[in-house]
DNA sequence: GACAAAATATTGAATTTTCAACTTTCTGCA
DNA sequence: TGCAGAAAGTTGAAAATTCAATATTTTGTC
């Protein structure tokens, strides 16, 4: 037999393992660099999807940043705090808040953007434009079928 | 030109945004299989890793785990009140604290592995051998890439 | 139209994580 | 040998996250 059978998978063969670690170091290298202003990576999600100027409800942006519903509350509370976002009533529908970003805001997130896109850059440089776009190919499809299922 | 800038990438096109979505939906299924046994994703790493019965250091264990120094000590805090785990004196470095599963550990470790032995059989079986391979390839050389520079 | 149930967001308490500082032990070198 | 600095781990206070419960508004149904 060629492979191991599955339960003798060893813990960094997982994938849930493999996604675990490349997550936490790709992510430790962006955050080196928006650390320059300040700004964990959940910060720089919010900025950058609200920089299209629609306005998102909070559940949509909780959806949006991978954050639960309580934590973006609070986090977005800091936020609102260093003048970076703003919360209206949708007229809507009552119940719904959504979210903007501030002029300050808007200035953090162009300030941001170079930030992020060196990294990405930098990703690409190293690993090869091939098999990033491949594994970013692979992971689209994953994230699909996991969270339709 | 086919492809917009880098700097134009949406957030959920950067590979930073493509891991963190992966993980959290991979892990959040990982994380529901082993609710019935109230075991963390974390402590399943620890566990798991522990499981060879080779003693390992706060330090390697850290890493191991993928967990900060000061989050481990209070997890294993934590497992050691629970009885899961041990703390022993590295003789060679006295400096070293070792760590072991009890049996009661190894007994919790061992009702784990089918429920993360499924979880995984059941993303292949989604997702498809091939591709799950693939992935984890590609994570594979991601994560060497990155970490040793 | 009224009311039960669902949807949206927030809150407060409890838990967990993080940061910086600290203790102990080891290593290298004068 | 003795001592300065490095390495390993823990701790306490502060910050962030989570869970369960709550308030408000909307939807659907009779």
């Amino acid at each position: 037999m060629a492979k191991p059978a599955p339960s003798d998978l060893p813990l960094t063969e997982h994938l849930v393992y493999l996604l675990a670690q490349a997550n936490r170091e790709v992510s430790r290298q962006l955050d080196e660099r928006l650390r320059q202003e300040g700004v964990p990576v959940e910060q720089w999600r919010i900025l950058t999807i609200l920089s299209s100027g629609k306005g998102l409800s909070m559940g949509e942006l909780a959806e949006a940043v991978l954050l639960n519903h309580p934590t973006l509350t609070k986090m977005i509370d800091r936020m609102v705090s260093e003048a970076l976002v703003y919360r209206a009533q949708d007229p809507k529908d009552r119940r719904k808040v959504l979210m903007y970003l501030s002029d300050r805001g808007k200035a953090l997130a162009k300030r941001l953007k170079p930030l992020a896109q060196s990294h990405e850059a930098r990703i690409i440089q190293n690993y090869g434009d091939k098999s990033t776009n491949e594994l970013k190919r692979l992971l689209g499809s994953l994230i699909e079928r996991s969270t339709s299922t």
